[in-house]
RNA sequence: GGGCGAUUGGCUCAGCUGGUUAGAGCGCACGGUUCACAUCCGUGAGGUCACUGGUUCGAAUCCAGUAUCGCCCACCA
């Protein structure tokens, strides 16, 4: 580290972008991100395992939230001395990493083809090593408190290795198999995807209805009877194997069981009935294409129907297509189209309104495949994670979304986790000559086939590769040692919170869930905490092709991590969607701003010497560090209960409205003070430095840069203040401290006669600068005491020359309510005039008050609602009274005032 | 076709298990050159809590329905 001057006093100027590197660096040196070498006597368990990002993805606004989200609670939780490991990651994304090396293959010259799966495999591991820093680093900016020294990747040798285990125990369970299934397949990143990869959207497309002829006793088409179908997809029609119709439908009837030719290839097609199709659309008749639709390929099973694949992998048609052989889908659909059209076979088309499901990564249209793949078994597997949640072994937050997880696991399909991709785990199967197949976990592959005996040497790899969430599946475990038991497996299993956007519910928390609790026979985590999408100011989602992307580094090298964690967190509520705007980051920017004065002014007041503190706290004192003490206990139970939005609100109120703009005030009216000893001075100070380190504390989840950067020059200044703690990261949570019910209440009341009292000087047009005499008549014997030991407070804070008068000293017309007594302002005859009438208004509303309140009593609400509450009820009307008597006593007095009996309206 | 969520001052959002006068930030109006901060300070205006009905002594809050917006799931070619 570099040596720099050790100033005492802060910079006049927060300069974040300076300030934060350097910070981090500390944290870095320290060694605060990392757990202990062996866990602490007694201490709670709080692990977070980062979702991984993308390997080749840039640092997003969803990324920083995840981010921030994750820091505070770590931060929180380290500081509360829990045994806390936060571990970082990144994904190795086979189809999203593919998709990025092949542009640059693409510039190179070269492409997966050319290059062949070895070199292709070596380059990508290249491309790699180029890369896998870049999202680290970006992670470090935002000030993330990740333990560095135990990054994973999700393509590194333990996570292969428990890919192969997983993988293994999955087949001896018998919950992976392989077998034939209609899939999503990409025809340009040329894989199988999942149904989750399968983008679904309403898009316009077209109905055709077309002739097929009935076959006569030779086979031939008759030109003079025919099925009318109707299809968006005629150019699938040569993997037709038969046309459905209802069983119930008169129409058609008597069609059923005979057969329709298939226009240019003449294959006969029976005409079967099932309750599948749609009597109302289209025709009511269906053409049957079994192996490129999901629909078809049930009826194609339910009836025995042969499956014709007529598209090859780039979606081209094969040599089944006769004449249409090697023409792309879309040709062959403009081709088809157009020879049916010359036969005279075309009956009609109109435009139509379908759902077209399209490629996550590359936005092509997803064409149905029949083919052999490796599948999950995920019924039972989804039984069990349903069951955690129920039972709250695992808990989701928001709670609604527990109905979106078992709607989902209710319905799920087995998952085809085969890709037929170079880049991710290749799948530990091999086949034999004989076609038996061997799953092994070892690493070298199999000795011989298992059930045959043949030599290694002629068995063969399965070349799929398995699907990147299979990996990612297993990340809350694989990233601690599992499958051995290690320590780090240990001591951090299951981990503690599972923080991720909701959009990727089904993705990853489930199969987490599922192969976590099968892996592991426990849940891998106990909160799932999903955060919703940040979008831009008009409620739109972010991205590039609109133009509206935030980018959070830039925002970080503009304002500071700090202020973009604010504005993040504090709009951020659990599964809801949130808009950032130009005016919250500016909230976060100006908050730390105001922390950093006030840090500024508390450091600059220190008065000199420094002595033995004397003298008891004054109001505002006790006051402060009551409030203080519940705000403590408000901001924990915050946390404890994941409401970060409540946690930063609350802290920002306290910091701001109270510690800020009143108590700070006040304790410069106490340092300010001819006849204070320096005893008092340095007692004041305590208080002063005190509570904000109190509120350093508390804050720094939220803030840690700019708190952390205060506490240092605190802990220079005055080590007693901080305790010792020489950094904020490692100091402690604090503890909840006393409450003082009187300080609050009375403090309360200060502050309402201050706003009172400024209030009047507004409306009666009275200079700022201008200072006026004012008389107090205490309200009651307790305001009387509160009045004297605050009144340098409320003149200060109100101008005023104030005067107190003990209660019952006669309150002339033109005084003023306060929540302390009345005020008497020295005043013009037209300020008078002003403030009398301003009390007739008074006077009309508190009638009105009291009026509603006994009404109120008087009814049903006096015998039903509970006592407590009626109480409130009766306590409020008694004060409403005391004040129009007090209004009306004052009425009922001569100008000159005179003495009267003591009402108590404090 | 199912399901979920939202609807609170001009804007963005808080309002827990129903309980006084519904809060905040931004914006707006007025005022502020003193020793933390104009990235600030002070004062103020502004809301039939989407609508209809119900439960209740009492509803922004609970229930039912309606409307609008958004999202998720789904096998009408």
């Amino acid at each position: 580290m570099t040596t720099t001057s050790a100033p005492r006093e802060l910079a006049p100027r927060y300069d974040a972008a300076a300030v934060e590197p350097r910070i981090y660096q500390r944290w870095m040196e320290s060694g605060a991100f990392t757990p202990a070498p062996t866990k602490p006597e007694g201490a709670e368990r709080f692990v977070i395992i980062q979702p991984p990002p993308n390997v080749t993805g840039a640092l997003h606004l969803g990324h920083a939230l995840t981010a921030f989200v994750e820091d505070i609670l770590i931060r929180y939780h380290r500081m509360r001395g829990d045994d806390t490991l936060w571990l970082p990651g990144v994904d190795h994304a086979s189809i999203a990493a593919q998709f990025v090396l092949d542009r640059i293959l693409a510039e190179e010259g070269e492409s997966r083809q050319s290059l062949g799966r070895e070199r292709y495999l070596e380059r990508m591991w290249r491309f790699m090593d180029e890369t896998r820093d870049f999202i680290g680093e970006q992670h470090r900016r935002l000030g993330a408190s990740l333990d560095w020294t135990r990054m994973r990747f999700t393509m590194d040798e333990g996570s292969a290795r428990a890919v192969r285990v997983a993988f293994k125990r999955l087949w001896d369970a018998g919950l992976a198999y392989r077998g034939e299934a209609l899939v999503n397949w990409c025809p340009r990143c040329r894989t199988t995807i999942s149904d989750l990869e399968n983008i679904k959207a309403e898009e316009a497309g077209t109905l055709w209805t077309i002739r097929y002829h009935l076959a006569r006793a030779d086979g031939s088409p008759d030109p003079d009877a025919w099925i009318t179908v109707a299809t968006t997809r005629p150019e699938t029609l040569f993997g037709d194997t038969a046309v459905a119709v209802h069983p119930d439908d008169e129409r058609y009837a008597s069609l059923v069981g005979r057969e329709a030719v298939l226009p240019f290839i003449g294959r006969r097609l029976p005409i079967i009935a099932d309750g599948h199709v749609e009597r109302e659309f289209g025709t009511g008749a269906v053409k049957v294409t079994p192996a490129h639709d999901f629909d078809d390929y049930e009826i194609g099973r339910r009836h025995g129907l042969p499956m014709v694949n007529v598209f090859d992998e780039e979606a081209r048609l094969t040599e089944e297509a006769g004449p249409f052989a090697g023409w792309d889908r879309y040709d062959a659909r403009k081709g088809v189209v157009a020879a049916l059209a010359e036969s005279g076979d075309l009956e009609g088309e109109r435009p139509h309104q379908m759902v077209i499901g399209r490629c996550d990564r590359c936005r092509t249209v997803v064409e149905p495949r029949l083919s052999v793949q490796w599948f999950i078994r995920t019924k039972p597997l989804a039984e069990r994670a349903m069951a955690s949640v129920r039972e709250r072994r695992t808990r989701i937050m928001p709670a609604h979304f527990e109905k979106v997880y078992n709607h989902w696991m209710e319905n799920i399909h087995d998952w085809a986790v085969g890709r037929q991709l170079w880049w991710g785990h290749r799948i530990p199967a091999w086949y034999c000559p004989d076609g038996h197949i061997t799953v092994t976990d070892v690493e070298a592959g199999p000795d011989a086939c298992d059930e045959c005996g043949r030599p290694a040497a002629e068995l063969r790899q399965e070349t799929d590769i398995f699907d990147t969430w299979f990996s990612s599946g297993l990340w809350p475990f694989s990233t601690l040692g599992w499958p051995d038991r290690t320590p780090d497996l240990e001591r951090f299993y299951p981990t503690s919170v599972m923080e991720t956007g909701y959009d990727i519910l089904f993705f990853w928390v489930a199969r987490m869930m599922m192969l976590g609790l099968f892996c592991t026979d426990v849940e891998p985590f106990h909160t799932v905490y999903l955060h919703g999408i940040v979008r831009d100011p008009y409620g739109q989602k972010m991205s590039k092709t609109k133009g509206n992307v935030v980018d959070p580094l830039q925002v970080v090298e503009e304002i500071g991590a700090d202020a973009l964690r604010f504005a993040l967190v504090s709009g951020t509520s659990p599964g809801s969607d949130q808009r950032l705007t130009q005016a919250r980051l500016e909230g976060g920017r100006n908050f730390t701003n105001k922390l950093w004065n006030a840090a500024r002014f508390v450091l600059s007041a220190r008065p000199e010497p420094m002595v033995e503190p004397a003298g008891e706290p004054t109001l505002p004192e006790r006051w402060i560090r009551s409030r203080l003490a519940e705000v403590t206990e408000r901001a924990t139970r915050d946390l404890d209960e994941l409401d970060l939005a409540g946690y930063v609100g609350t802290v920002y109120d306290f910091a701001w409205s109270e510690y800020c703009d009143w108590f700070l005030e006040a304790a410069k009216i106490d340092l300010r003070r001819q006849d204070a000893s320096p005893g008092e001075r340095t007692r004041v100070w305590r208080s002063l430095a005190e509570v904000l380190a109190g509120v350093l504390r508390l804050l720094h989840p939220a803030l840690p840069f700019v708190t952390e950067e205060i506490w240092a020059t605190l802990h220079r200044v005055d080590p007693e203040v901080t305790r010792g703690e020489e950094l904020l990261i490692t100091a402690a949570w604090p503890a909840v401290g006393a409450r003082d019910a009187a300080a609050e209440e009375a403090m309360e009341r200060v502050i309402s006669t201050t706003r009172e009292l400024r209030n009047l000087r507004q409306e009666l047009e009275i200079q700022p600068a201008e200072w006026r005499a004012v008389t107090i008549v205490a309200g009651s014997a307790t305001a009387d005491a509160v009045l004297r030991e605050a009144e340098p407070y409320i003149s200060d804070l109100s101008r005023s020359k104030l005067t107190i008068n003990p209660p019952g000293t006669g309150i002339p017309e033109h005084a003023a309510g306060t929540a302390l007594g009345f005020a008497v302002i020295e005043a013009s005859d037209a300020e008078r005039r002003y403030v009398v009438d301003r009390h007739e208004r008074e006077r009309t509303e508190l009638t009105e008050q009291i009026e509603r309140v006994r009404a109120l009593l008087a009814s049903e609400f006096a015998t039903k609602a509970p006592p407590q509450v009626v109480q409130r009820e009766r306590d409020r009307l008694a004060e409403l009274e005391a004040r129009l008597a007090g209004l009306d006593e004052k009425r009922a007095i001569p100008r000159s005032g005179y003495s009267s009996r003591a009402t108590d309206r404090c």
